[in-house]
DNA sequence: TCCTCTGTGCTG
DNA sequence: TCCCAGCACAGAGGAC
């Protein structure tokens, strides 16, 4: 193997100090001073340190005007406006911010930094470096391969010759033609007007070069775009002389083994950004190098062996070949103790060591305890090798989503953040140095790279969080009661459930596709018929406009953030009333659009070659105890309109089996009358009849037998929302009666069920003394906005105060009615497929669906006695339409 | 071009 | 002042 080059980053200063400014709005530090640019360079630089930890470094900035290109065109950069007074303010603290890094700064007076970075990166290329220009202006492009690479510093990504032509469309020889023709905004390149991108990288792809399409102009279709490029023939070739970046200039000065790296001077480093009030950078560049030091390597035969003689909890991660899949494994990471993790090459191309492998699978079928974030993604990636799946886990993951499951996200680098402090390198920071750092090739590297840091970090922080939350965990005996006895119970069936996926039948959602398509098709033309224009059906903004500008309806409502018009169901429900044509054809073309875009054109997509779905079920995501499901959601399928119900047939069971659903009536009414002890609620439920007749009955003191159709829904819909904590204002717009009514409703339902407002105030009260929550397992949700000053807050923590013990107990008992059915269901006859929050799919054999839906109803309503009977019904079919009722 | 925000709408 | 919990699509806007 040829010895490798030692790399050179030359940073494009005025165009990342710029890219800062931008991007970073509003950061100051307490005495005023514009802190965005600064800190987003500064934050740029570090990062590109950690993740290509560069052998040289430059950073070049121009200083003067640039006198040759002033010749070249007199209106160049005329228009530049001055640097604003609050980014040239920056300057010097960028200048201190280098000193501190160490890192040299080159500038050449008169020399526009386009052409000196091309330059000296020609130049040092010749020397024998890798280049790598750091700089997020496109026009660099241009320089790509060769040696010289670019580095994308607002995408972050490594871009070679190949990357340059996926990214840009054309490769990097290209791109002064394209810049020609295209032109540049920002530098006042001129190009050809009217020809825009898309326009320009066509001609060159056609023809090849800005003297071919000139060649060829008769063959130019578009007469517009063959009028432009004649009538400004000067203009295309003034651009494309602007547009070159000249590597010609004489940089013999430039001393490169000065542009060595240096260690940073952290003192220098941590005074300058406690000065900008950079918390996080002065905690990360303390004047003292960190005393703990990583370790990570590549494991021997001799330490595996080693490992395997022991029985403490052992952190694990296996590494996929890409970032989602479940396909061949590349690598593992193990950890024992904290900062140590031990890496174990997996991955075929280079350095497999069969022996190592046969160890790791020896250690895997041990009993000891494997301790992973996320064990569900783990075991999946195990099974679906064919390797051995350990018996014994413990999940960090689950374990933070346990102790406080409100947090946005679980992810490892997210707790990690939040517990340790620590921040960790994600595979898409290392995937993005692929050009430099395959990690096939790095893995068995002696040297330790990005990726072993990246690796060993997963290893590693999980074990730091096990340390950290296990101990916390048995601090709460509830907590670790719902750990032990219902997510880590669940989590390999929910594993099974995702393996198995449901059948999708394809051919009927490409007809469904079809002839929605062309119902499209004829409302669109009909719309834009009776509109008088062609507009985007889709575009909020655009119907808008239609509606209330052009045609002139009446405003119903605004949006709520930026106060535009609304064009929501309601309001367009509201339009069609008053006999106006266009909304109603607008809500149909919204449904079927709707539906098509979602489901019947996604789903068809996301089937695997098993012909079936493979959702995933996030156990901590919802903040109440439920779980999601994502890539596709299985959660959201439509259900309550006729033509969206439809999309159900497709969900289909395999060759002599039926889909089997079994769902809980009423369960969240249920879990209050159990959890208020209202007696009438109770006995309601215990007799068996309609909980909202009976409610009507109730609150208008009226016979069962009296109550109408309109006194039943309204009670139907008070009752939802007393589990949501519904308003007067809310339930008089749901009923389309006055607030005043809507009050008297609430009053007279609270008059009659006493003990549910006392069991709400109950509720509340607890929120605002601790601070959160429970369910009656005792699964905890924080409510920290409970005493918030703002009205709008408050209202909204209290809502949530109210419904998470309701919706979060819910969740529980389906959990548990999970695991005891993968427990009593056999593989061979009954496979549980789906869950939707109060609902069970199984394929089952069809021969035995009466008798798995007697077990299945059993075991639901019986899993955990409350005060009043959970009931189950249960329907089957060959689709999950037939399957319900 | 990509990313983020916003509006909208599907489920329990 | 708009009812809890989710996920996903499409359009629009920003841009050295």
């Amino acid at each position: 193997m040829p010895e490798k080059r030692p790399t050179l980053f030359l940073v494009d200063g005025s165009n990342n100090v710029y890219r800062s400014y931008y991007a970073i709005r509003g950061l100051t530090n307490s005495a005023g001073l514009a802190t965005n640019a600064v800190y987003g360079f500064t934050q740029m630089l570090r990062k590109m340190l950690k993740d290509h930890d560069p052998d040289s470094i430059a950073v070049a900035f121009d200083v003067g005007t640039a006198k040759s290109r002033h010749e070249a065109f007199v209106d160049y950069k005329k228009d530049r406006k001055p640097m604003p007074d609050d980014l040239s303010v920056q300057l010097p603290y960028v200048n201190e911010v280098l000193e501190g890094f160490r890192i040299p700064v080159i500038g050449v007076e008169d020399w526009e930094a386009d052409d000196l970075l091309g330059s000296l990166a020609c130049a040092a290329r010749d020397r024998g470096y890798d280049v790598v220009l750091a700089t997020s202006d496109k026009d660099f492009f241009q320089l790509v391969g060769n040696g010289i690479l670019l580095y994308h510093t607002g995408r972050e990504v490594l871009y070679d010759a190949k990357g340059v032509e996926e990214a840009f469309g054309l490769p990097p020889e290209k791109v002064v033609d394209v810049m020609a023709i295209w032109g540049d905004a920002i530098d006042n390149i001129p190009g050809v007007p009217g020809i825009g991108e898309k326009g320009a990288k066509a001609l060159i792809q056609q023809f090849g070069s800005l003297d071919s399409v000139y060649e060829h102009l008769d063959e130019i279709k578009k007469a517009a775009q063959r009028k432009a490029l004649e009538e400004n023939k000067d203009k295309a070739y003034l651009s494309r002389d602007l547009a070159r970046i000249h590597c010609d200039l004489p940089v013999d000065n430039i001393d490169f083994a000065a542009l060595h790296r240096q260690e940073p001077d952290r003192a220098k480093l941590h005074d300058v950004f406690s000065r900008l009030e950079f918390a996080s950078l002065m905690q990360e560049f303390l004047p003292e190098a960190p005393a703990v030091e990583k370790s990570y390597r590549v494991v021997t035969a001799g330490e595996l062996r080693e490992l395997t003689a022991r029985e403490e909890p052992l952190a694990v991660w296996f590494e996929p070949n890409t970032a989602e899949g479940f396909d061949e494994l590349i690598a593992a990471s193990l950890s024992i103790r904290q900062s140590e993790a031990l890496l174990v090459p997996i991955s075929r191309a280079v350095s497999r060591d069969d022996e190592l492998i046969a160890g790791l699978k020896r250690i895997l079928q041990s009993d000891r305890t494997f301790i992973a974030h996320d064990a569900k993604l783990q075991m999946r990636r195990l099974r679906s090798n064919g390797w051995p799946v350990p018996r014994n886990w413990a999940d960090t993951m689950i374990m933070s989503y346990v102790i406080n499951p409100g947090l946005p996200s679980h992810t490892l680098g997210n707790v990690a953040r939040d517990r340790l402090k620590q921040d960790i390198l994600t595979r898409k920071d290392v995937a993005k140095t692929a050009p430099l750092f395959a990690p096939e090739h790095e893995i068995g590297a002696s040297q330790l790279g990005p990726y072993h840091q990246y690796l060993g970090d997963k290893a590693d922080i999980t074990i730091a969080l096990y340390d950290v939350l296990e101990p916390e965990l048995r601090r709460d005996p509830a907590l670790l009661e719902i750990y032990s006895s219902i997510e880590m119970p669940l989590f390999p069936v929910l594993a099974r459930m995702e393996e198995r996926g449901i059948r999708v039948d394809v051919a009927l959602l490409r007809e469904m596709s079809a002839s929605m398509g062309a119902q499209l098709a004829d409302l669109e033309a009909h719309i834009h018929a009776e509109a008088g224009t062609e507009f985007n059906i889709n575009s909020p903004q655009q119907l808008a406009h239609i509606l209330f500008e052009k045609l002139q309806y009446p405003v119903v409502k605004k949006t709520k953030t930026t106060k535009t018009y609304s064009t929501s169901v309601e309001v367009l429900q509201e339009l069609a009333t008053h006999g106006f044509v266009v909304p109603q054809l607008i809500l149909q073309h919204r449904e079927l659009h709707k539906l098509k875009s979602t489901y019947v054109d996604s789903l068809p997509e996301l089937v695997d070659s098993d012909g079936r779905v493979h959702t995933s079920f996030n156990q901590a995501v919802a903040a109440t105890g439920r779980l999601s499901s994502s890539d596709p959601n299985l959660q959201n399928i439509p259900i309550r309109t006729e033509m969206g119900r439809t999309i159900r047939k497709a969900f289909v069971a395999d060759a002599g089996f039926a889909l089997l659903s079994a769902d809980y009536s009423q369960v969240e009414l249920r879990i209050l009358a159990h959890m208020s002890q209202d007696p009438d609620l109770i006995e309601t439920f215990r007799r068996g009849a309609d909980i909202h007749r009976a409610t009507a009955s109730k609150i208008f003191g009226i016979a069962e037998n009296q109550v109408t159709p309109d006194q039943r829904r309204a009670a139907k819909t008070i009752n939802f929302g007393v589990l949501y904590g519904m308003s007067a204002f809310r339930l008089s717009n749901e009923l389309s009666i006055p607030t005043a009514q809507a009050k008297d409703f609430i009053e007279a339902y609270f008059a009659r069920y006493p003990k549910i407002q006392q069991f709400l105030d109950r509720t509340l009260e607890e929120a605002r003394s601790t601070g959160k929550v429970t369910t009656l397992f005792g699964r905890i949700r924080y409510i920290p906005e409970i005493h918030n000053r703002s009205f709008t807050v408050r209202g909204n923590a209290e809502r949530m105060a109210i419904n998470a013990p309701i919706q979060g107990t819910a969740a529980d008992i389906l959990k548990l009615a999970m695991i005891a059915l993968d427990a009593k269901l056999d593989e061979s006859f009954a496979r549980m497929l789906l869950t939707v929050h109060d609902e069970i799919v199984i394929e089952v054999r069809e021969n035995r669906a009466e008798e798995v839906a007697g077990i299945v109803k059993d075991t639901m309503e019986n899993i955990f006695p409350i005060a009043v009977p959970l009931a189950v019904d249960t329907h089957w079919g060959r689709s999950w339409y037939e399957a319900k009722e």
